[in-house]
DNA sequence: CCGTATCCATTCCGATACTG
DNA sequence: CAGTATCGGAATGGATACGG
């Protein structure tokens, strides 16, 4: 899965890839965020081989962005669950889901939304505010290297 | 690349990661924000096969995310920019920086950091928001199936 | 139901050589 | 400098069979 390990670089985009950037982890997380947490959850939700599922869930356990819960109710098999670092990828999923909106779908066709859980609505759309509140695009704001 | 094409999946993050949800791709999606266009630049920032470089840089043209533009000062080769859909990564790309800022940097461990053009500050942390403007965590939005 | 193990096809990726 | 072509090793991914 890994080309070359970037832990030590000094671009925060380019650990966060390196933690999460291929495409089952991030679907797996997706999921978490939808609940899931059974193997077999994951593996009918994905339609992906079990080894391939079982490979991912290891790394990602072992990464800290899921972790093993002994199963509830007395029964064997546990679950996997978001950690507090795996919670934290909620804005990127957000982000990856608010660009998929407005870019894959016609006007109309139907999506999943993500909503208020308090009072049923539609969320707003993610914007990014200078310190001084200003709200900011793509070109208001820039890289400084280290 | 492409396991299965999920150009139809309901789910908008689904579609997001089947554009873009792989590792290089990414990776020059966040060159291109800091301004690389040519392909040696990119080749030179993320050392990968040239070939690979090459394939990647024509699927993201495909789909729209890239453009070739030609070269500026009647240069003979040309640049590849981002287009507006392309540009719509841009929180995608903000919200991986602040989750790898937070979660894989030791207080104080010197990182890039992203700043506002204008008064070169460091930007405020991504918040989402209710339709009536309470800040969301991830507990409190769900996404509802179509 | 949850995983591991194995086999096999495909793809990815790096390195190199080659053309314009 | 900007690609294309090719080769080989490694990892991915699907399918299936097997044990807890």
């Amino acid at each position: 899965m890994k080309r070359k390990r970037l832990e030590a670089d000094p671009c925060p985009v380019a650990r966060s890839l390196d933690a999460i950037g291929d495409w089952w982890s991030l679907m797996i997380i997706r999921d978490a965020f939808d609940g899931l947490s059974r193997f077999g959850e994951f593996q009918k939700s994905l339609g992906l081989a079990k080894n391939i599922l079982a490979a991912r869930l290891r790394t990602l356990t072992e990464r800290g962005i899921l972790a093993v819960e002994p199963g509830a109710e007395g029964g064997a098999y546990h679950h996997y669950v978001l950690t507090e670092k795996g919670r934290g990828l909620f804005l990127v999923m957000v982000a990856l889901r608010q660009w998929g909106e407005a870019t894959f779908y016609a006007p109309g066709e139907p999506h999943s939304t993500l909503r208020d859980t308090q009072t049923g609505d539609e969320v707003r759309r993610l914007t990014l505010y200078s310190a001084d509140g200003r709200a900011l695009r793509a070109g208001d704001a820039v890289v400084r290297k280290v």
